[in-house]
DNA sequence: CTGTTAGCGCCTTCAG
DNA sequence: CTGAAGGCGCTAACAG
């Protein structure tokens, strides 16, 4: 069963088969009603993969994170996903997991499958690894990339604001210790997050103190190690802003364990705004970043180098777009203990257990 | 640069290369080691679509689940692919989110894609779809479904065996009032974990109750939903059993939001044993089902119906899989409030906000 | 506007 | 054990 079958069954040729299918405009209207009923006729599907194989096109998107296991990238695939279907494209889905192996086989894969373009959105990847992408002509997309390689675009979060805003608000209830736990600082995006709160720090005139400067990982083992860390310290923090929700979690883990108390004896604010956020109990203050924006952001970017080719990417290549952050305040966040009682405050009681 | 360019410079004809790739035993080692000389040299990657329009076969698995943004998903995916991948397969994942729309395009688009199998990881699905997919010779595999179609192999969740661990053990504890928030009923899936919990309820000489037995939709938002009806009733249960993890996570949310202590004011278990489920507060009680099991079994259901083809399937499909659920204890389960002081329990208090 | 024809890159008989 | 030749199903020139 293919276009011949079709083209015998409406009387035309398989040129006109192919030209109607492919909505050309140049087909008599009634030639083109006889091919679609033929087509619905003998439930016809066209054969992807010899078009693929005669267009060089494959009509697939590639789509790399970095952990398909945390909740923010099944959000940002669903979306992706929505805008690629809604296109035409096909996607197709790998985890690098931070591992440099895995990293070097999905890059792989993705040529291997002639894919048409990749949307880069791990918290950080190998840059070679692009370039083999880029020398290959494949458009690209990535998040807050430092190098501009030829054919792709870049999605700029605005981490700075939505940071800005969490420290204010915590220094408004009056928070003065406030400790970070960061995602892998050898990555990029992590590296962003981190800078983006000693700045705002810094900016309200608060002295960033290393030792609540704690590196995590991105996950809740990581957020629980690292408030472990912080909550023993004989000058605890009032508050804790983290990387991403995972360590969040993680934190109030360790801390509601310890039985301190959230926000009374310790404030949390987390990033992402992953929707499990507010089913935490207390419900999570999180900084939101938009998936659906990153989402279409990184399709659309991508469709637009695709069509326009090599021909204009110089001028393209500026039009790059930002991603806004901005304070979720829930019930993670609160007045610091002793506040209210000690305005000067002392040297801290450490966690306190009930 | 194709296959051509490598037969020119190992000297050699295409069909050489060509078997020197696949792998044929019948090459002379000399020539296959020239062959493999320039292929490295070249930095030649074969044509996937090419190959795939000759053989008929697209290497890729399709795998189909309800909703890529509930967790349990995401791990799945990722054994999945893990499997997948060391086998040489590609993936193309679809979620249905329970939509028909949905549902009916995803299987087009893996008909359209020449998936060489497929994997239906719903909790329900429109059986005329499947077969669909089996009318076109596609190897199936699907979980707990009652229809069996021809060339499909069914992996069987043991709910009953998680689901009755789960129950005794909150009736050892002094539980009596045990509700049930489900999943959509009108899926098979929920259908089976609902029916299992009146089982064994019956089991143990326990009235199961109509008002303690409510929809959810597997969702947070469900769960939570589902709480709110459980907890308003004048009889209100000690103890909510769930269809899924979100299910309990959402349940815990309400109740912790009403000013409720779990457990001492309510038990609560879950369902999958999703990642984060242990990093809940308190962690949650709640019952495995192995998704390493169920996706592995999948896999390789998929690649053994492949290779055997359709030759001995009547006797291949007996071999269906069993996938064993366990009740994994955490802290959402304790002795029911009153239970020491009032061995005849009255009317219960209701919800009482400190 | 339509039909004929020549590949896309590869696998697979079939002779050598 | 190797090479030449004929498609796989489709698109895109090119003639009509």
């Amino acid at each position: 069963m293919d276009i011949r079958t079709v083209a015998t069954r409406a009387k035309v040729s398989i040129a006109t088969v192919s030209r109607t299918i492919n909505h050309h405009p140049t087909v008599d209207p009634v030639l083109a009603k006889r091919v679609w009923k033929a087509i619905e006729d003998l439930n016809y599907f066209p054969n992807t993969q010899a078009r693929a194989l005669v267009s060089g096109k494959s009509h697939t998107l590639g789509l790399i994170v970095s952990e398909i296991t945390n909740p923010f990238f099944p959000e940002l695939i669903q979306r992706f996903e929505e805008c690629a279907v809604a296109r035409g494209y096909e996607i197709l889905i790998a985890s690098t997991y931070y591992d440099a192996k895995k990293m070097e086989s999905c890059v792989r894969r993705m040529i291997e499958r002639k894919i048409d373009g990749v949307a880069v959105m791990t918290f950080g990847i190998e840059e070679p690894l692009l370039d083999r992408l880029a020398n290959k002509g494949i458009p690209l997309v990535y998040v807050d990339s430092r190098s501009r390689i030829a054919p792709a675009r870049t999605l700029n979060v605005d981490y700075r604001h939505g940071i800005r805003q969490a420290v204010q608000h915590l220094a408004v209830l009056g928070h003065r210790k406030i400790a970070f736990v960061s995602g892998p600082l050898h990555l990029h995006t992590s590296k962003l997050r981190s800078d983006a709160f000693v700045d705002s720090l810094d900016e309200i005139g608060i002295q960033p103190r290393q030792e609540w400067l704690v590196q995590g990982d991105h996950t809740m083992e990581g957020g629980q190690e690292g408030a472990k860390r912080l909550l023993q310290l004989d000058d605890a923090p009032t508050a804790i802003m983290c990387s991403n929700d995972m360590t969040a979690i993680g934190v109030m883990h360790a801390a509601l364990g310890a039985g301190l108390r959230i926000p009374a004896d310790l404030s949390v604010i987390g990033f992402d705004d992953i929707h499990i956020a507010q089913f935490m109990f207390p419900p999570l203050t999180t900084i939101r970043m938009s998936c659906k924006y990153l989402a279409e952001g990184a399709v659309a970017a991508l469709c637009s180098e695709m069509e326009f080719g090599n021909l204009e990417t110089t001028t393209h290549n500026r039009t790059d777009v930002t991603i806004p952050t901005e304070l979720i305040v829930r019930r993670t966040t609160g007045i610091p203990r002793n506040t209210l009682q000690d305005l000067n405050p002392r040297k801290s009681d450490g966690p306190k257990r009930p």
